[in-house]
DNA sequence: GCCTGTCAATGGTATAACATTTAAAATGAC
DNA sequence: GTCATTTTAAATGTTATACCATTGACAGGC
């Protein structure tokens, strides 16, 4: 049992890079380099052939590769071709939702997630907000009130509003958290069982609360509202749960 | 300038699936339903290309998707083939990472959402803790004031003394987003310029408080001693910067 | 002016072959 | 018998070539 020390560190661990790796790993940093402005083409697929030396399916496979990482998009057709792009909330949101499903976290898991971040969103939509979005956001608000509203176009325009507030906050990762707690995870909340003239009227007061001190770019009593709210919110969802949750695709 | 009502509602959008995606999206709902459990073998390359008709470029592309996306895993050779696997920390830091650079977010939008993801952890840690769990935060924390380590030593004890936090949270999505935020986007505060004795007790101090509040079982007094930890280490790593930010690789 | 078809470049797909990698299994030295 | 070595089979990795499908500009007919 002596000089059973597993593996002498004598030289390194070789890994054999695949070929469509490397080549999506240089793509990837050209774009992230910056060199190429969002929106460019990129050569097309027979002209990166020729320039790496590589086979078709290898450049394609780098391709896909970086066509999931939200970093490029590939269009048929003369004057389409490969074209750079921004990985946008969507595809965060995918990201997240496939972790926590594949996971098969509870639904406690997402909504503390979301108390975590929607408070901190209203802080920082109040010490960073502009005058005209404090005005959208006090809009959508009003909007909410309408009673012709059905649920549906209700939920909707909630949805807008937190929206409106998480735009404000100038942190768009925290933003596009939100998204992907709302979209890439849960489709039970849009179902909201409970929908009553009461329930509208405690949400349109508990946004105004918080719009109040968005207003006043009190950033403390922004998120210590906006959790409250939050908070209340989930006594609705929570009572039937506790079991793995439901995935919904995002509707888009 | 009348009828130019753009377009008549009479047939719906048609979009053309490519069958990559398609395979690809029949194999994620086949492994996300859990058909498959985490390490079971998927059949192989020429397999599919048998049950699905399509070519082995197809095929491949729609492994590749699957790939990125951390669900799956190929390996070459007899007995390799392609296995199931569950994302893990790393493939959400490095979907994140990308988001950022690819944003230019300022490093402003990372550490307000530390600011926000740690202080939460360290609530739910209180919350959900188990003595033993208690027990190696307490022990990370003495190890953390040896002071024979050196300045790396230091560094990477402190961040696992704030995995510890996370762990004992018991919310993996929370977790996996401060990962991100550590690993997959900013290694500046690796570096570290500062590094005192006195620095490092205050440290020490502070973790101490927090310590105090999770044995405790004080959501509340943990989120605020942790908030304030947090943004104290600020102080020293945003003097320099307001500056677009620069990304390490995670060192795995 | 507005249809309508042609055209050329691009991504999408199929096929066939060869290369490389991996670990089990067979073999051989002692 | 036991250990080291070689063989081998099955899987992914890679290349090459050909053809199909899609798209948008452009020119021509009415």
């Amino acid at each position: 049992m002596q000089e059973t020390q597993k593996s002498p560190p004598l030289i390194e661990r070789i890994s054999v890079q695949k070929s469509y790796d490397l080549l999506a790993d240089q793509l990837r940093d050209t774009i992230l380099a910056g060199d190429i402005d969002v929106g460019d083409r990129l050569p097309s697929e027979r002209e990166l052939v020729e320039q790496t030396g590589l086979s078709r399916g290898s450049v394609r496979e780098a391709l896909r590769i970086l066509e999931v990482e939200g970093l490029i998009r590939s269009r048929p057709g003369r004057y389409g071709g490969i074209t750079v792009t921004q990985p946008d909330n969507s595809s965060m949101a995918r990201m997240v939702g496939q972790f926590v499903r594949s996971r098969r976290m509870p639904l406690r898991v997402i909504q503390e997630a979301r108390e975590t971040i929607e408070p901190a969103l209203a802080r920082y939509a109040a010490m960073h907000r502009t005058d005209e979005e404090l005005a959208a956001i006090i809009e959508l608000n009003e909007a909410l009130a309408d009673p012709a509203l059905d649920r549906r176009a209700f939920a909707e325009m909630n949805i807008r509003w937190h929206n409106a507030v998480a735009e404000a906050s100038r942190n768009d990762l925290l933003t596009a958290l939100l998204y992907a707690m709302n979209h890439g995870v849960v489709a039970a909340t849009s179902e909201e069982v409970y929908d009553s003239a009461e329930i509208r009227a405690a949400v349109h007061a508990a946004h105004a609360r918080v719009i109040e001190a968005i207003a006043a770019r009190d950033g403390d009593a922004a998120r210590r509202r906006m959790e409250r709210h939050v908070r209340a919110t989930r006594a609705h969802t929570t009572d039937l749960e506790d079991s793995e949750l439901e995935i919904g695709e995002p509707d888009e």
